[in-house]
DNA sequence: CATGATCTTGACGCCTTCTTGATGCGAAGC
DNA sequence: GCTTCGCATCAAGAAGGCGTCAAGATCATG
């Protein structure tokens, strides 16, 4: 699928992760490069600008939040993050700072490159063809960004301006993890970083609206103490 | 192909891009026109009406979504925007602005022809079409936009000037929503985008000649903090 | 200059949307 | 088993936008 395979970097001190990872990659035909601390991995990045970096958190030289920092200066290159479970707190600082979604270990093969292929997906898709601003969400769900319309099986919905800008966002960042505070800055503005009920509130009626079953999402998944994910096929 | 060949404005503040650009179109047949600010565009595009303009988004005078409002002010020419990585926001908010296409660098000769082919024949199609610029808005309502003339229910119903331009603009862009600033702009012109109260008025009266209920719209539709929409069939 | 059409502007009531607090639910931790 | 925390949901009040009307200003026309 992957002609000449895209090239991941994995950045990640234990040496049984690598193995595992570089396994998994290769025989989902990547090309894998390796790195065991950021700042090899920073020089790893310049040199040869991987189509996709894997970022462990838990780092000896510098943390991930530092290295996502550092590599937003200068790429757009996605930025997988894995974390070990109790670091949320870093997690939503890394999300925050740049990175484009996070796996949290334990995870096997087959999630992985998932993952990765969405990351992929989303990152070409950004760069080329969008000729077409016409999203589709599911069978369902189709948003027009650009007449700003949405359709729900064919029948037009009315949203009001907060619910669209919100949705427009996840659409735009479809498939990664949206944080909290990114969601709350880019929707209403810088200093509404902590008024978390609106989230709510707002994800709530997206779901109403566009969702079969509001209680039981299938596309506008919430990712808990993170933010949230827009689903796509 | 083209027999005469298109004629193609390419507006671009770097040299190089701008030969690379014109050898890629003299190959393919274009003639090429260019320009290196926003304002020499300008000012080309009123000269010489190309059939298309390259915009470049990243332009020394004016940023690209000024140049494309003032461009949509009187000329419906396929704009196609090129954009550099890094610029994807800027992307949505210039094809808001009513530009056609975008490519994002690098690109090559034949993904560009490509992608100019296909606003030609899109532009074309419009035009083609054009020709008939009889409008037909639900059942009633007919709008032609050579004769000027608009008939509801086979009467002639006339409209003054604003009202005209108005109701022109949104058939124009029938079926995408149009925000306050748009109308605004471009029927009483820059620097009036604050004056909503225009828009209220001037919109009342529309309906009030052109629906049969003007309390209940079935075509003239508002986006309450966004703007109107002509909802066509 | 007079007349009629058109545009601008302010006032006011209504309706959508936003905000905010209360309540219930479920998962994680003690 | 109980508590705590975060999330979902609901509803009511507040705020702001919208539609409408009408009077005055401006413009075009004869």
């Amino acid at each position: 699928m992957n002609e000449p395979g895209a090239l991941v970097l994995v950045v990640d001190d234990e040496p049984q992760m690598r193995k595992f990872v570089r396994l998994s990659l290769a025989s989902a035909g990547y090309r894998v490069l390796e790195a065991s601390t950021g700042a090899e991995g920073l020089q790893q990045a310049a040199a040869h600008t991987p189509d996709l970096i894997l970022l462990d958190l838990g780092l000896p030289d510098m943390d991930g939040l530092e290295v996502t920092r550092r590599l937003r200066e200068w790429s757009t290159v996605p930025i997988l993050v894995i974390s070990a479970r109790g670091q949320e707190d870093s997690k939503v600082l890394v999300l925050d700072g740049g990175a484009d979604d996070y796996l949290t270990k334990p995870f096997g093969a087959a999630e992985l490159s998932a993952r990765i292929r969405v990351a992929l997906r989303h990152a070409a898709g950004i760069r080329g063809v969008a000729s077409s601003t016409v999203f589709e969400i599911g069978e369902d769900v189709r948003v027009d960004l650009v007449k700003r319309i949405v359709l729900v099986r064919g029948e037009e919905v009315h949203l009001t301006p907060i619910e669209y800008k919100l949705l427009a966002l996840l659409v735009k960042h479809a498939g990664m993890v949206m944080t909290h505070r990114q969601l709350l800055e880019q929707v209403w503005g810088p200093g509404h970083a902590h008024q978390m009920q609106y989230l709510r509130v707002y994800m709530g009626q997206l779901r109403q609206k566009l969702e079969r079953e509001a209680a039981r999402p299938t596309h506008l998944f919430t990712e808990p103490g993170i933010g949230y994910r827009l689903k796509v096929e």
